[in-house]
DNA sequence: AATTTATCCAACCGCCCTTCC
DNA sequence: GGGAAGGGCGGTTGGATAAAT
């Protein structure tokens, strides 16, 4: 069956040939494109309007990026995903160059492997469901020794690049020098990051102990907050990502113009750290007291995870950009 | 070298929405 | 107001190519 606008008419399909492709060109570089299903007919063209339009739009358009997906471009996709689901037209607005059909073969040939790899559901962001009984299993003993050691994550500085990558991006973050056996351990200065930084995960079991790590930026925390793993929300008492409202009633999840302003967050973030090192903020800011309302864990996570920083929940797979 | 299997991605399909008459 | 046509979008298919056997 045919589309509708072209079913009565002696169509080609399948593939394009160079030579279709330059009459569709010309006649849109010379008239534009206009009403599509004259475009066919204009260009000398046995095909329909709609095959016209895909495959300027997806093709031969001239501001179209070619080449593999960016691990950044990779990120957005990603954290816009959880926020919106498999709406690729969005997505896509917030890669230019990139089509929503670029994106979402990408999402279904990459992405969702890499995601399910990972443990996680590439539909809902949260964990799949083996991996939640495991992690719950492992809270339950959490909870039973108090403060016993369960990191959220573990940036693991063991390596010289994670370690260099992240002298230069922890002043800038501004995290404090807690120390209360389950808290981030890291000190200022060259030479002297342990060998992981460690934030308990007592705060995804219990909210009893909040205070001691006042993690972004609310200040009523409804529920416990731990960093999404590439950027955007949290992880609420039953390991769902509280973001977008991804799960919830369609009217509850974030509109599209919500979501842009979530994602350039961390692009924001980024430039004002590039502000501050070229105006020699850095080593202020880095002696400065941890300011929980002005802390952004967008810009954090989407900072270290390139870095090689990975997020672990116990027994949870790392959650590692390969 | 031949065949099979896996992967990628361009293109199609069909539904929904908007616009026009 | 209602039907037709066109455009937009997400899901799916199938051909081309690469990798494995």
């Amino acid at each position: 069956m045919g589309h509708r606008c072209c079913s009565k008419q002696k169509i080609k399909r399948g593939l394009w040939s160079p030579e279709e492709d330059d009459k569709l060109i010309n006649h849109i570089t010379a008239y534009g494109h206009g009403c599509w299903s004259s475009v066919a007919k204009l260009a000398g063209l046995q095909r329909c309007g709609k095959s016209c339009r895909l495959r300027w739009i997806n093709y031969l358009r001239p501001d179209l990026k070619r080449g593999s997906f960016t691990e950044q471009e990779e990120r957005t996709i990603i954290d816009v995903h959880r926020i919106l689901g498999n709406r690729w037209a969005q997505i896509a607005k917030h890669l230019p160059g990139r089509t929503d059909n670029e994106v979402k073969n990408f999402w279904n040939s990459c992405i969702k492997k890499k995601l399910i790899a990972q443990g996680l559901d590439p539909n809902t962001h949260n964990l799949l469901s083996s991996n939640k009984t495991n992690i719950l299993k492992n809270n339950i003993n959490a909870s039973n020794s108090f403060r016993q050691e369960t990191p959220a994550f573990t940036m693991d500085t063991s390596s010289k690049t994670a370690a260099s990558d992240l002298s230069t991006l922890l002043p800038c973050i501004n995290i404090p020098e807690y120390d209360h056996n389950n808290t981030i351990q890291y000190t200022s200065g060259s030479d002297q990051y342990q060998n992981s930084v460690v934030v308990s995960t007592q705060h995804i079991i219990s909210q009893s102990d909040l205070s001691a790590l006042e993690f972004a930026n609310c200040s009523s925390m409804e529920s416990s907050n731990v960093m999404s793993s590439s950027g955007f929300g949290t992880l609420n008492e039953s390991f769902m990502w509280d973001v977008g409202g991804i799960g919830l009633p369609i009217e509850q999840q974030k509109t599209g113009q919500e979501a842009d302003e979530i994602v350039m967050a961390p692009q924001r973030q980024e430039q004002n750290i590039n502000e501050l090192n070229s105006s020699n903020h850095l080593q202020n800011v880095a002696e400065d007291t941890f300011d929980s309302t002005s802390f952004d864990f967008d810009f954090v996570d989407s900072a270290l995870l390139p870095s090689g920083v990975y997020c672990n929940v116990n027994s949870m797979d790392q959650l590692a950009w390969d």
